[in-house]
DNA sequence: ACCTGAACACCGTTCAAGT
DNA sequence: ACCTGAACACCGTTCAAGT
């Protein structure tokens, strides 16, 4: 929200989009409804009209917004790591870790059967296998792709487990012993 | 859709849950509407509310008859094989294998966020692990628990990628190779 | 017992009209 | 340029009325 002038509130199309990113982020794609999110700006729909042309272009908007500041954000946090090995591990810490509990990644796993969530997913997944298959030929281990594809589908798995039935999943010390297993069994002969 | 007497089609309770179950398989919980399964079977809204108490029941309904069909079926189907590693292997190929494309399952992990999916989701996580865990158990490895929710988590993760993004996952023959990989890595001591 | 048809609330979208 | 308010279509839910 930004004021300007005389310091009446006017609303940009990035309120609008974090505000999209909330409710995504608590209720899925259904919680992106334009009266509610009006509501809460204090607006009408017919103002929200005027910055989008319909639903869909917030969605886009909201989804590219999560692209950059998620996907590149962990992978330049770890992209200046020299040894593959502990490259792996700091990554798999990163995103498997205590932390990463309340990204908005999961969430948007809920909402595959869209199309555009789809699309931005698999964007999203495109880009994080070729780095983690990166690190693995940096190890030259055999079977590196394999290797990596299944390093990445624990990662979904397991977040996706953790989001529906987090009694299955440890956490805290726990947790860490279960990266380390999982990192062993990755790099075992 | 059952016929009695002179041949007038009455619907059943089941003809909503079919439909709903369909309509679920190709675009989620947001598929599923009153409406259009009305139109669907040629009744009105009005009569749906005759069978049930409103959408949430159908869903439940639904959900009640997935989790029977589908959890119960795949393990009863290996349940019966004495070798665990054999065991392991033949869950495996037919959890990740490409006849496992069309089931329903994944597509439900569509809407995590739904309270009711998520709950049923929950039961069936808890049934499939524990039925891993005690493969692993009897195959006496080492850090049993841990290598389960590793096996268990790279299923998931893996059949959520083919469903977002198929081009990053094997089929065919690299797929066979790839379960074997997998396995493999579980395994390794 | 089982269904229709009309009614109402909620939400996406449009648009004329206001400032 | 930016917003309101009323309108309409779509869908969940209710209910009186039909057979």
């Amino acid at each position: 929200m930004v004021t300007r002038g005389g310091g009446s509130a006017v609303l940009q199309p990035e309120d609008w989009v974090e505000a999209a990113l909330e409710a995504m982020a608590t209720g899925g794609l259904a919680a992106v409804s334009v009266e509610r999110l009006a509501k809460g700006l204090g607006a009408t729909k017919g103002s929200f009209y005027w910055h989008f042309k319909d639903r869909a272009a917030l969605i886009d908007a909201a989804l590219a917004r999560w692209e950059e500041r998620d996907t590149a954000g962990v992978i330049a946090a770890v992209a200046s790591i020299e040894d593959p090995r502990e490259q792996l591990s700091a990554l798999l810490r990163r995103v498997l870790g205590d932390d990463a509990r309340t990204a908005i990644d999961v969430t948007l796993l809920a909402d595959v059967h869209d199309p555009q969530v789809k699309a931005a997913l698999e964007r999203v997944a495109h880009r994080r296998l070729a780095f983690v298959e990166g690190i693995f030929h940096r190890l030259g281990v055999d079977n590196a792709k394999a290797r990596a594809l299944m390093a990445f589908s624990a990662f979904v798995g397991f977040t996706q487990l953790r989001r529906t039935s987090g009694s299955l999943v440890p956490q805290g010390r726990a947790l860490q012993r279960y990266v380390r297993t999982l990192t062993d069994r990755l790099l075992a002969a």
